[in-house]
DNA sequence: CGTTTTAGGACATTTTGAGTCCGATTTAGG
DNA sequence: CCTAAATCGGACTCAAAATGTCCTAAAACG
């Protein structure tokens, strides 16, 4: 019952890249250093948010990786439904769709209702939103590096 | 990003035991067939629930288990962090006390805000409201196994 | 062409999940 | 007291998932 470490390097990079003056790109390693991401993880990790059309990939020397929408536009569970796959508590109808519980099992409708609660949050919460929440802490509890 | 067979089971098991006349007990075995659910896997399960308080354990011969409290009085998320340990999404505070993100971190920030909206609806359900939804279920919906 | 950079897949390692097994302990009943 | 019936607790196994690493290919710039 955790966020992976995946899906939390996956919106760090994001921030990353949204923090850049718009149309500017970077590369992975430039990313990787800044944000103490492993590096060949977070190339696996971009390549999913270039798959799901969150992020633009330039290949070749010059290239890197821009940000390919309005961080408003970004909800923050669509970055980490994008590496981590879909958010899904309730097992019984996804293993199978005539689950001995159909009709609905008041166990599966209690994890949907839990699931639905993750998935607010983290939709109500853009990267936009999370940029500007960073920027309001690092102004009242200032620190060296970052 | 699931609850585990183990929280699982381990909710069905304390409704089975919530279904019994108060006062009556019932072994493991019992359970284990009804629920289907693995005997040796279930009983592990239980222990954690036994020393969380939930359930009181009644060993020998006619021994068994039976819930130590009102159903009513017992939320969904106490029963699943008695099994699966504490629900926390968020990561840089407990590693370390002192994490470099000290102050709070916009990530940890909306992680705890996620978390919390799982808590809350694992909360606002208890066992006494679960068996009462499945059995309106199986009203209106009845089906020969349970 | 050669260098830089991403793409993609195969591989390695560690942790977690999901059980199993077995000896110890407790208790009821004969 | 002895035995059968239960739980207790820990060690163990096995598989899958998380967390990376590595290497070759492909693209693009100069």
């Amino acid at each position: 019952m955790q966020i992976t470490r995946a899906g939390e390097y996956g919106v760090m990079g994001l921030m990353h890249l949204a923090r850049l003056r718009p149309g500017q790109r970077t590369m992975i390693d430039e990313v990787s250093r800044q944000e103490s991401i492993p590096k060949s993880f977070l190339a696996k990790i971009f390549q999913s948010l270039v798959k799901a059309g969150l992020v633009r990939s330039i290949r070749g020397a010059g290239g890197g990786f821009a940000l390919a929408k309005n961080p408003a536009q970004i909800p923050v569970l669509e970055i980490i439904e994008a590496v981590e796959g879909r958010i899904v508590f309730q097992r019984c109808k996804m293993d199978r769709p005539d689950c001995e519980h159909a009709g609905g099992c008041a166990l599966c409708g209690l994890f949907e209702r839990a699931q639905d609660g993750v998935k607010e949050a983290l939709t109500r919460t853009t990267l936009a939103d999370l940029i500007q929440q960073q920027e309001a802490i690092d102004l009242t509890h200032p620190r060296a590096h970052r």
